[in-house]
DNA sequence: TGAAAACTTTGCTATATGGCGAAGTATCAT
DNA sequence: ATGATACTTCGCCATATAGCAAAGTTTTCA
């Protein structure tokens, strides 16, 4: 197979499929500057398993880490996110159409 | 571990995260009402394969299927779309800010 | 009837993901 | 120097993903 997630949009929209993923990107929207262990602290895995989401979340470029002392402290990095939604965007018009005018579509086709 | 991709939103960003799952899905925007084969054509894989990836596509409710003798004809449903953009939108106020104000905040933040 | 076409399903393989406990590395406080 | 805190890495496991060839199904055409 090809390799996994090879590009930057595929690790972004990967990133983003897993709720404890988008839960930590919610979060430091929220309250900016967030330690690891605080961004574990409600959730319910392990540190290890937290440690793997925030890889996959450096890996999209989602967050970038600052070390102070022992502390770890992880921030938002929003290019991605916009470059998803830049994605998404240029299906807009289409998901503006009714549905019934897709119905319409589709049967339109179905007779050719 | 909890469930691989238990949520409608999780579904679509996984459906998202593949570069042949978002050619299909750009190509039935240009060319809407496609059959199957058509889809395989351009594409560097085997039709197994093929239906791998649009069974991940129906299953984020991305696509659907109508069937006209024994040629499938596939369909763009818009609906998982917005929805993901709309995760994304709010977001958007904070990629709107500045780079640089990013940063100050970050350093503020590192000194707290 | 028989064969081709269009799709589908069935194994099979290799690799990735997501979780854990345990062990390791810094850094800070006593 | 000892120990606690905060994070990180290591092995391990179960399951999912993404690909293929081959075999199966349904529909159409000769």
């Amino acid at each position: 197979m090809a390799k996994y997630h090879e590009t930057p949009i595929d690790r972004t929209f990967f990133a983003l499929a897993d709720p404890t993923r988008r839960q930590v990107l919610e979060r430091l929207k929220s309250e900016p500057g967030l330690s690891i262990s605080e961004l574990a602290q409600p959730l319910p895995i392990k540190m290890p398993g937290l440690m793997k989401h925030l890889a996959v979340l450096s890996d999209a470029g989602l967050i970038s880490r600052t070390k102070a002392g022992r502390v770890v402290t992880v921030s938002l990095a929003a290019r991605p996110l916009s470059e998803a939604a830049d994605w998404l965007h240029h299906f807009e018009a289409f998901w503006n159409v009714s549905l019934d005018r897709l119905a319409a579509l589709v049967e339109e086709e179905g007779e050719a």
